[in-house]
DNA sequence: AGACAGTCGATTGTTGACAATGTGAGCCGG
DNA sequence: CCGGCTCACATTGTCAACAATCGACTGTCT
């Protein structure tokens, strides 16, 4: 997947990418495969394995690792084992109540702001997202539908904010990913989202946030029905 | 015992504990010293040196010190080197007005429960700082008002909450302790905090909301006037 | 003198080997 | 048949050495 390692397999893709460390091309491509599902939620990671698959050293691959456990992707038992997480209902139940918070303090903070290049970027980002659940690209709607709240943060250029976003959409992909294994479809969605974007640019400060709330509401709804068959066997996180 | 061979009883202040890995006592001792002050904002930090005064290797030094870069006390540049971060105005405002989101949004999730046993350990916690303020115990005071607003946020049991919370912490006494080496006493706070506990059990949650707002905007501008004046030399996160 | 290339030292990035720990299988005694 | 014990294995934790990179210094050429 990465560089053929020690240089001994020659000519792999992206043999030489010295550019810039090992470490993050790693916890990129491990991020990648977990949220795509190709390492299920509860599945163990072996240090030993995974480096020689990325065809590094297990240094670079712990701290990678390491970096996961922080954006909450993945649980570490001392001496024991590394396993990706399997979020709860209240886990995800809490990440929906952490999003309306965050997301119509988002909005204070640029509602004054909301120029012609935020108003042209968001439609763009809903028109991308409304394509790929027309296509029934459910992969693809994923994306669009975090690159589009994504889009509100980024243009409040609050770092810290952003930084937090960034800490939960980890786990938000991965939920997302999961019920859409589990559930193919993840709804028709359209409206809701329309109606967001509307209100976004709307002089309705008030009416955005019912709406953030209730967009939310029917987001973590829709989800908690799927989540609670399997309660059971799923691995908790700390 | 532990990791063997050193044991050369190099390990300066650190005592044996290896109850758990070492990763998490270095990255506390670490994080300790940092908020302690002795180690300065845009100090560098250099991998050989710390790990011999902590008696360890590279590798769980290099773990604890990607932890703190993951809480925002330091800002690494590859191969160059590592620094303990300064923080900005900007900083400092956006770390109060995410305060203010989160504090309210502790409280809503709260606000119904808030029994005795709550109630208590509110009114335990604002005495303590309070003692500490009268004592003009200033490194004392900025723990224990840490520990008020603190208990508050463990106190919704929202995981995800409690660790936003956790991750702006570190920022915030790294902001607190600098004020406090630079001015000196940081200000009669004692009303506020007074005030602000009153609110908390009293059950005009528009009131709290605006006490909350008004309390974070006393110390951000105490705050920033400080600041404004060495906007020059202190390094720059990312 | 000024600009530029080469080199050297300092620091981080990476590696492979070794030590410590937790887990489960198999064995023994009851 | 069951409960506790032993022990080997799998996995993570740690270490010391090696390699890559960056920044500054120096010496030379124009």
């Amino acid at each position: 997947m990465f560089g053929g390692s020690k240089d001994k397999a020659g000519g792999s893709v992206l043999a030489r990418v010295p550019k810039s460390t090992f470490r993050a091309h790693i916890a990129d491509g491990l991020r990648a495969a977990i949220l795509n599902g190709d390492i299920e939620p509860g599945a163990q990671l072996v240090e030993t394995t995974l480096a020689d698959q990325f065809g590094v050293s297990r240094g670079p691959l712990r701290e990678a690792m390491r970096q996961l456990i922080d954006e909450g992707l993945l649980i570490a038992v001392p001496y024991t084992g590394t396993h990706v997480v399997g979020l709860s209902v209240d886990d995800v139940r809490e990440i929906y109540s952490m999003r309306v918070t965050l997301e119509i303090f988002a909005f204070e903070q640029i509602w004054a702001r909301r120029d012609q290049a935020f108003r042209q970027g968001l439609v763009a980002r809903r028109d991308a997202l409304t394509a790929c659940i027309d296509a029934e690209d459910d992969a693809a709607s994923i994306v669009a539908e975090l690159q589009l709240h994504g889009f509100v943060y980024e243009a409040t250029g609050h770092k810290l904010l952003i930084r937090t976003w960034e800490s939960i959409r980890g786990r938000l992909q991965l939920y997302w990913a999961a019920h859409h294994r589990a559930h193919g479809i993840r709804g028709p969605r359209r409206d809701g989202h329309d109606r967001y974007v509307a209100m976004a640019l709307s002089d309705d400060f008030d009416a955005l946030k019912s709406e953030i709330t209730d967009h939310m509401a029917r987001g973590g709804r829709q989800t908690e029905d799927f989540l609670r068959g399997r309660e059971a066997g799923a691995a908790k996180h700390a």
